[in-house]
DNA sequence: CTGAAAGCGCTAACAG
DNA sequence: CTGTTAGCGCTTTCAG
């Protein structure tokens, strides 16, 4: 192994001047930077990774905790979790990886540790368990989702009250004036994570005030439950012309199901979706939709994390701003009658 | 910050002594463990990542390279990904996520630096740009997915080639004597990663001695390309009546356009999928299937990587036996005529 | 603009 | 069964 003091022998010069060459922490003369450069090529040096972390105590390296439940959103939270560790990378920090399996307990391990110099939470419920442990803690952290209790915590995550009431307005725009809404499965609510209520009650607000009508029917995914849903939405309210779906399982089955059922998307049917762009562009139709934007999100949450580890950031609850995108499955209501 | 001195201090023993009980390394006095192990609980004791990678150039972390392409196969890989990281947990393993992104410099440079002890390489190409550097460096590493040339590497994968032999027999045995292979993009066969050509490869030598007629067309998945794929296939084998299919995104829109097609499944028509079990059970049609055993490979992965830290272990490749479970979508082949 | 030197917190001989 | 001690490789004062 090629130690920084190999390094510094080969360029002759002492090892801070190379450790400062490094870290450009002050400044070298040009032929001095050169000379050690070269060394470090030449000999193939790599900074131990261990010795740094003592030394300066900062690992360059953020913890990533994931869901609990890896059953539901999958394809969001990989997208999250992948942009979040190449962000990272380009600020020079690598991303660990935690899963829900080890529980609360994993904050206070790593960031008794000092293995992360910070964590993103994903999924956070209302009242996260993990959430007094962190605080405590005092270490940098942001959360991905809304707890009950923002104060002391940086939070990313959707406007998904603006979400609901974007697609309230689309509907409304098109004259459609009943709206059933297809919700997560019941457990989804039961978890309280809080994204789900804001959706339905942003949704609920906005068409108050422009008029329409609203049912709201949570629902498991997949073809046999969907059918029941709509069979029960259509008994219920046989004037539905719009739908609002913010389930990503039953987005398929939705519109598979109102073809058999033959009612034509979107003469008959407009159907809005709160989904991942993939899911609403590679089913049978493209779906006009509201967009996780998961990017987006995996950058602000690297950005503040290290805002906070550098010390240049205090707390913020950051919502992005949703936008709607009109695709093939929304349009004016049909003339009743 | 709370030190290993601070608990000898406290405990009234030495530094190495409260090293050991936490090693196990030697054998304490019960009286003296108990005693160590009440300060550490006291204190709050949590050992410094960077001390004890620095001391012992050991770092518990084994880092997971991701796909380059993360835009095909997510839910597997995540499945894969997750379950690594929850089972070396269960071995005292952390580990460290890195994309495609930085490309197979990040092996010099995770290696180089210590950073973890070993590597598992996850959508391993035939000719992967990471194998040079990563048998150069000789570090401990496990692949998933079969390269080119194996020597010196421990590789994990599913037998692909027993995988399309065994949709190739469940077709044969049911009757049918026309099938059809739907495989994955022109793109996934150029990019050379093996596991397609291996099944391809493998279900026509079966089906020889089977006395199949066997027609492979490779296609994008989605409702239009399938369409256009299907109608193909429809002209060119008017009598295939099973169908093998391995692409996650056109299993959905095939079983769709059957439908649509007036060809029941499973009485006109028999599919047989190779994908994620997860797949093939949530669509319209419970799928006979062949699952990738992504648990299983995660498993087999994890503890390979560590008996080569510990040196318990040399290269291998283990190629897991696939299983086909039958479900809805096959049956006997419709009397001809 | 550069060096010398003191640790960072832990492990692992070595010594008893 | 336990203690002493010498580093691991780097960062960062302090000194010049």
């Amino acid at each position: 192994m090629v130690t920084l003091a190999d390094v510094a022998q080969h360029a002759g010069v002492s090892a801070s001047t190379v450790s400062y060459v490094l870290s450009g922490k002050r400044t070298i003369s040009a032929v001095t930077r050169e000379r050690v450069e070269r060394s470090i090529a030449e000999l193939g040096y790599h900074p131990n990774a261990g010795a740094r972390a003592l030394a300066s105590s900062r690992s360059n390296i953020i913890a990533l905790m994931m869901p609990l439940r890896m059953d539901m959103y999958v394809p969001v939270m990989t997208e999250i979790a992948i942009a979040i560790a190449t962000h990272a990378r380009s600020f020079g920090y690598d991303v660990l990886m935690l899963t829900g399996e080890e529980g609360p307990e994993a904050v206070r391990r790593v960031v008794g540790s000092g293995l992360a110099d910070a964590m993103i939470l994903m999924d956070v419920e209302l009242e996260d368990a993990r959430l007094p442990l962190l605080r405590q803690s005092g270490r940098p952290a942001v959360l991905i989702g809304l707890p009950a209790e923002t104060t002391g915590l940086t939070c990313v995550d959707l406007d998904f009250a603006e979400a609901g009431a974007l697609c309230a307005e689309h509907l409304a725009g098109l004259g459609h004036r009943e709206i059933a809404v297809i919700g997560e499965a019941p457990a989804v609510y039961e978890r309280r994570t809080g994204f789900a209520e804001r959706t339905i009650d942003g949704l609920r607000a906005r068409a108050r005030s422009l008029g329409l009508r609203v049912l709201h029917r949570p629902s498991e995914g997949g073809y046999a439950a969907m059918a029941g849903t709509l069979a029960q939405i259509f008994t219920e309210r046989p004037d539905t012309t719009g739908f609002v779906v913010q389930n990503e399982t039953a987005v398929e089955p939705l519109i598979g199901l109102l073809r058999q059922n033959r009612r034509a998307v979107p003469e008959d049917i407009s159907v809005v979706a709160v989904c991942p762009e993939q899911v609403a562009v590679q089913g049978s139709v493209r779906l006009t939709s509201v967009a996780v934007p998961a990017r987006e999100m995996a950058r602000h949450a690297v950005e503040h994390v290290i805002a906070k580890i550098e010390d240049r950031a205090g707390d913020q609850v950051v919502l992005l701003e949703p936008e709607l995108t009109v695709r093939a499955s929304s349009g004016p209501a049909p003339v009743s009658g």
